[in-house]
DNA sequence: GAATCATAATAGTAATACTATTATTTTTGC
DNA sequence: GCAAAAATAATAGTATTACTATTATGATTC
């Protein structure tokens, strides 16, 4: 997809980091190679110590920019559900019809992620692939409510409001649009997994995708829902 | 819920574990205690260390029954797993009608956990907590592919089985039978979780129980999936 | 009563996740 | 072009973790 807006850059919580990974080479090489790193080696083997090294910089570096791998974490992640969030809104926004609109919020939340080359130094494929593997991590911890109230992760909840009204827009009588919303983005990135891992338990394969297993949920729920 | 076979051993992949913990009075104080510190702590700060100095043991003795902390979560959602198995084949057995079938598995692999008098050094409240927690840092790592072969997830992939199963029995000509299954199980640990901690993106409240969104969830999927 | 086994105690290691201090390099403002 | 400031790098150090290894003690059993 084509970034038109030439200056658009998703807007993290400033209190995630202690200096903007955007506003400097270093700051963008860590972003860069840590998305490698964490793909290649897994969030738990991951080190600002290795990360150092393979940036030719200093472990110590690398901690003027984040508290801690956590940190990093909720941030790489963070961007991903924004740049995820321009996609959905900037794709669904001309669409009028409530029905479309909410099959095509489904399919982009849900889909293979495909590159983008508007952002050079995020390999958002590969930032995807973290998502799957790696979110749960982010809140599964005893500082979530914490972490929440610092607003830690708005932009995620946003994501899932915005496809939870899209829900509501298409069935306005149907009970549970905001659970039918968070499990379709959780779920997503679990039938994800699953294909890749636990192929027996899902019908997700090359050739069925968690898109149209996700499409043909919703409106069915809804569809029978009609009315109460 | 009653144990009526009194003999009623939770069976687990004897290569989670160095020596079995139900086999002497340490190892279930290994588990008992386990359970109630992940709870207090969250997994990654419990260690092998405190448990010993907690149960007036040593660090290298809880060794011999696990080699690792990964190795007991495993153990201990394994087990959570095989329980709710137990309690959904037991439940469910006897019920010859498919959709009243399927409701009650539903209902059961969704509902909180009630306690349960038959394993007395297992606080099945609290390993459901931490089921909801930690359980997906169990298959979120590098090694899940060889630890899958090696079968330390088939009592979860077999309960998923079960439902896919009870779900075909419903309508044998809806097309993901599996990934619903999944879902549903995955997503009742999530809405769960949502409920406590980001209760802005569902609609599980006191009042309202993930039960009941699934059970409508599945029921209208299914029934507009008839015939195709 | 000796042998075996389980448990406990002690010590040690490499790595992690940092903090602190100082040194060097780069940027910027005049 | 130079001084001051800011950013980065280097070095060292700490408490804790996640173990392994060895030995000692206590309990069980043949």
């Amino acid at each position: 997809m084509e970034r038109l807006l030439q200056s658009v850059k998703i807007a993290i919580n400033e209190k995630i980091y202690v200096k903007d990974p955007e506003s400097s080479d270093l700051g963008k090489r860590i972003i860069k190679e840590s998305i490698l790193m964490i793909n290649e080696m897994g969030f738990e083997s991951f080190t600002f110590k290795k990360l150092g090294s393979r940036i030719n910089s200093n472990e110590s570096s690398i901690y003027r920019y984040f508290e801690n791998k956590h940190k990093l974490l909720l941030y790489l992640t963070s961007w991903y559900w924004g740049w995820l969030e321009y996609q959905l809104v900037f794709e669904t926004n001309s669409i009028s019809d409530a029905k479309n609109k909410l099959s095509r919020s489904i399919e982009i939340i849900t889909r293979k992620t495909k590159e983008d080359s508007a952002f050079s130094h995020i390999n958002e494929v590969l930032l995807n692939k973290i998502v799957i593997n790696e979110y749960s991590k982010s809140y599964l911890t005893t500082e979530v409510d914490e972490e929440n109230k610092e607003g830690y992760f708005v932009i995620y909840k946003r994501l899932v409001n915005r496809i939870s009204l899209a829900i509501q827009k298409v069935n306005p009588a149907y009970l549970y649009p905001s659970s039918l919303a968070s499990t379709v983005v959780e779920g997503a990135l679990h039938q994800h997994f699953l294909k890749e891992h636990f192929a027996s338990i899902t019908d997700c394969t090359k050739e069925v995708t968690p898109s149209e297993y996700f499409i043909n949920l919703v409106f069915n729920t809804l569809n029978q829902n009609f009315n109460g």
